[in-house]
DNA sequence: CGTTCAACCTGGGCGC
DNA sequence: TGCGCCCAGGTTGAAC
C-alpha cells in the first residue's frame, strides 16, 4: 500500500458535532424569521415532505436550546406566541459526511467581509447555515415522540461521553465482533466514528482485531478511560480537520486535534511511541490504522 | 447473531 | 493535459 496515499476525511464525529453545538450557542433565544432550504438536496426528509414545507414550518419558531445525541444535533424549537397550543418540536440535524453548521460572525475591526457566491457559503449577519457539500446530511423536524424514535435509547446507545465504565463494558463485552467494528456501532455506544476509534484503541494498547469477548475487565476500564479522555481533548481542540474541504467549526475555522493523531491516516509512517510502521487494514469496509507493536491482542 | 454489500454523494488522487 | 476510475465514511436496509 502506497504510504503517501492520503486517507484524509475528517468527518463529524462526537467531538466535531459537540463543537458545532457549542458554536451555535449564539443562536439560542433567537427567532427564525425565514428559512431558506435548497430544493432537491437534504434527501431523506421522511417526516417533512418537502424542503418548502419544512421552511414554512420553521418560520416563526424560537430556538430554545441545543442538544446532542451521538453525532446528531437537535435544536429545541418552540412555536411563536400565536401558536402556543402547539407542542415543542426538535430540528434534528445529522451532518453525516460533510454537513456543516455555521453561524454568522459579527463584524469587528479585524474582519474584512467580502460577500461572495460560489462553492463556499456566503455568510451574512444573524444567520445559521447548514451547508453540506455532498448532500448526504439530513434535517428532520419532529415532535417529542419522533425525537425519542430517532435519538432515543432504542435507536442510539448511551452517549460515549456520558456512559459509565460498567455500562460501556456490559454493552460491548458479549459481542463476538472485532472491538474496532463494535465501537462504531451507534446502537451500542453513540458518537464514535472511524477516526476516534483508531485513536482510542491505540492509546488503550488494544489490537483493533480483538473480539470484544476476549477483552479483560481491566482493559475495558482502560479503554473507557482513554475513550473519554480522547473525546474531551478533541472537543477542547475543536475537532479534527484533515483537509480544507471537510469539517470546520461554526466560525468556519479548522479544528486542531489532527496534530494529536497517533495512527489515523499515518500508515507507512513510524509509530511515534515505538518506531514500528503504522499499518492500515480494512474492517467492515472501513480503513483501520494501528501500530502492530503497541497494540496487543 | 453477525457479516457483507449496495446506495446515497462529491472532489481529490492516481493510472493510463 | 485529461478522461475516468477509485476511494474516503455515517447511516440504512437487504441479503445471506
Amino acid at each position: 500500500m502506497c504510504p503517501t496515499r492520503r486517507w484524509e476525511s475528517g468527518v463529524p464525529e462526537l467531538p466535531e458535532v459537540e463543537t458545532m453545538r457549542r458554536g451555535i450557542a449564539s443562536a439560542v433565544g433567537m427567532r427564525i424569521d425565514q428559512a431558506v432550504l435548497p430544493q432537491g438536496r437534504l434527501r431523506p426528509l421522511s417526516t417533512t415532505p418537502s424542503p418548502g414545507l419544512l421552511a414554512k414550518q420553521l418560520r416563526g419558531c424560537v430556538i430554545e436550546g441545543t442538544e446532542r445525541y451521538g453525532k446528531r444535533i437537535a435544536l429545541r424549537l418552540s412555536m411563536s406566541a400565536g401558536d402556543r397550543q402547539k407542542e415543542d418540536r426538535w430540528l434534528v440535524i445529522e451532518p453525516r459526511m460533510t454537513g456543516l453548521l455555521l453561524v454568522s460572525v459579527p463584524p469587528t475591526q479585524e474582519h474584512v467581509r467580502l460577500r461572495l457566491s460560489g462553492p463556499t457559503p456566503a455568510i451574512t449577519s444573524h444567520e445559521l447555515l447548514f451547508w453540506d457539500r455532498r448532500g448526504l446530511g439530513t434535517l428532520r423536524l419532529v415532535n417529542a415522540k419522533g425525537l425519542e424514535e430517532i435519538c432515543g435509547e432504542a435507536r442510539l446507545g448511551p452517549d460515549a461521553l456520558m456512559i459509565s465504565c460498567e455500562c460501556f463494558r456490559e454493552r460491548l463485552c458479549g459481542s463476538a465482533r472485532a472491538v474496532k467494528v463494535a465501537l462504531l456501532d451507534q446502537h451500542a455506544v453513540a458518537g464514535i466514528g472511524n477516526l476516534y476509534a483508531a485513536e482510542m484503541l491505540f492509546l488503550a494498547g488494544i489490537d483493533p482485531r480483538v473480539r470484544c469477548q476476549q477483552i479483560s475487565r481491566p482493559r475495558w476500564k482502560r479503554l473507557h478511560e482513554v475513550m473519554q479522555a480522547v473525546l474531551h481533548e478533541a472537543i477542547e481542540l475543536e475537532g479534527s480537520t484533515l483537509s480544507d474541504a471537510t469539517y470546520r467549526t461554526a466560525l468556519n475555522e479548522p479544528g486542531r486535534y489532527q496534530a494529536r493523531h497517533r495512527v489515523y491516516a499515518r500508515n507507512g509512517q513510524p509509530c511515534q511511541q515505538c518506531g514500528t510502521v503504522v499499518r492500515r487494514i480494512v474492517q467492515a469496509q472501513r480503513s483501520t490504522f494501528f501500530c502492530p507493536k503497541c497494540q496487543r491482542r
